[in-house]
DNA sequence: TGTACATCAGTGAACGCGCGTTCACTGATGTAC
DNA sequence: TGTACATCAGTGAACGCGCGTTCACTGATGTAC
């Protein structure tokens, strides 16, 4: 990312015009790198070449930054997951590329990953009283596309087994599968399956082997 | 946590005599309440009733100190599942006690957990190269107690997966769902099922529907 | 039992630093006439 | 086409703050005699 000018004081452009953007995307690189808690809005400010307090035209403050982020991370993943969904190929191949593209989103936009799980209020798998009152909710959820394409894909239904209760299952399985990669804790090298190996599999695992734990879902 | 004295310039007690254990103790506190980044060594050394000083005659300085509590917790959490593997009863329910036992550290150590994961340098599931060569592990790590457990428990096998495939897919998921549950993230209440119920529905699931993925794992 | 002394765990003051945020300002832009 | 002016995105200097860390010091402890 090169600066659109040199310094606050080389005058050729002294507005902008497209800062927000040019912000939002300084936090991404810098979050990537440093996580969350390293990132800090000097930085931003002077990567982008401009003053510290130019910022506060675009954002109430830091963590209005952090908060528009996990807004556009989450529906990035959204919109990634909706169209694998809609992607070719059968029901089955679909749903596998579903997970594949979670573990790829959190591995290809760490910034807005950790956006999404680290800052406060994000409905993620917010409980729905089913009266439609609630939240105005305008897209689905990446968890309700999830629950969406387990029934699509497994028409047959679990056993018994609520859909939702095997959404969790997958969700908690890639989380921690992305997480655990993310931190460096997952061993690699050859004859260790990788993520979407472990990921591929499991979800099979968890969608066949329902039937075996106590059937404690509604269905 | 009553401080051992009413502030620094009381000289009842010049020396405390315990100190490191209690700036640990405090360090568990304010990163149980706020998180790794949000603990600070000046917090600490409030709260025990000493001068931020003093730290410096236990510890190299705050990284140190994360270190020690990733190394304890680390401890504390293979002792808690070794305890579990040794419990009384059938294999499957000492396995299925040690997955609550997983859980509940998390959720009653979040301190030890978020150092444990959070924390450079820490081999939590390391590759091994079976020389014996390598790291002068003396205890079992938790990953490895795992595996354990796991062959301990399905004799059987698991139809051709190797143990280690299934214990990174039984690993991830409980990471997943302590993490998921810690930041508030899994829905809650009636009709829902806690995070317990999913990990063991999760674990047999996985155990018995590993046939019928692509069996990746060598034996 | 009493005293001199070595040890070393804590003090207290200070440091440099980088942070988020504020404020009155300035200068580029684009619109009205 | 040219000019006056309103708008508002940026400046730059400053702020208060809390942080981790250092340093020469002090005083409690326990050991040797």
């Amino acid at each position: 990312m090169r600066p659109w000018r040199d310094g606050p004081n080389d005058r050729r452009n002294y507005h902008h015009g497209n800062l927000k953007e040019a912000l939002i995307e300084a936090a991404r690189r810098f979050i990537a790198e440093r996580g969350i808690g390293g990132f800090t809005l000097v930085d931003a400010a002077r990567l982008v070449g401009v003053t510290p307090a130019a910022l506060y035209r675009h954002f109430r403050g830091r963590e209005a930054l952090l908060e528009e982020l996990a807004g556009r991370g989450f529906a990035e993943l959204a919109a990634r997951l909706a169209r694998a969904l809609t992607s070719r190929g059968t029901p089955l191949e679909r749903f596998t590329r579903m997970g594949e593209t979670y573990l790829a989103f959190a591995e290809e936009e760490p910034a807005y990953y950790a956006a999404i799980f680290e800052t406060r209020g994000l409905p993620t798998a917010e409980q729905d009283d089913g009266s439609g009152a609630g939240t105005p909710v305008a897209r689905p959820s990446p968890f309700d596309l999830l629950v969406e394409a387990l029934q699509a894909t497994f028409a047959d239904g679990f056993g018994g087994v609520a859909p939702r209760f095997i959404a969790l299952e997958v969700w908690a399985l890639a989380h921690g599968l992305a997480t655990l990669s993310a931190a460096g804790h997952l061993p690699r090298g050859p004859g260790f399956p990788d993520k979407y190996e472990l990921l591929r599999a499991g979800v099979l695992a968890l969608v066949h082997g329902a039937a075996h734990g106590p059937a404690s879902g509604r269905p």
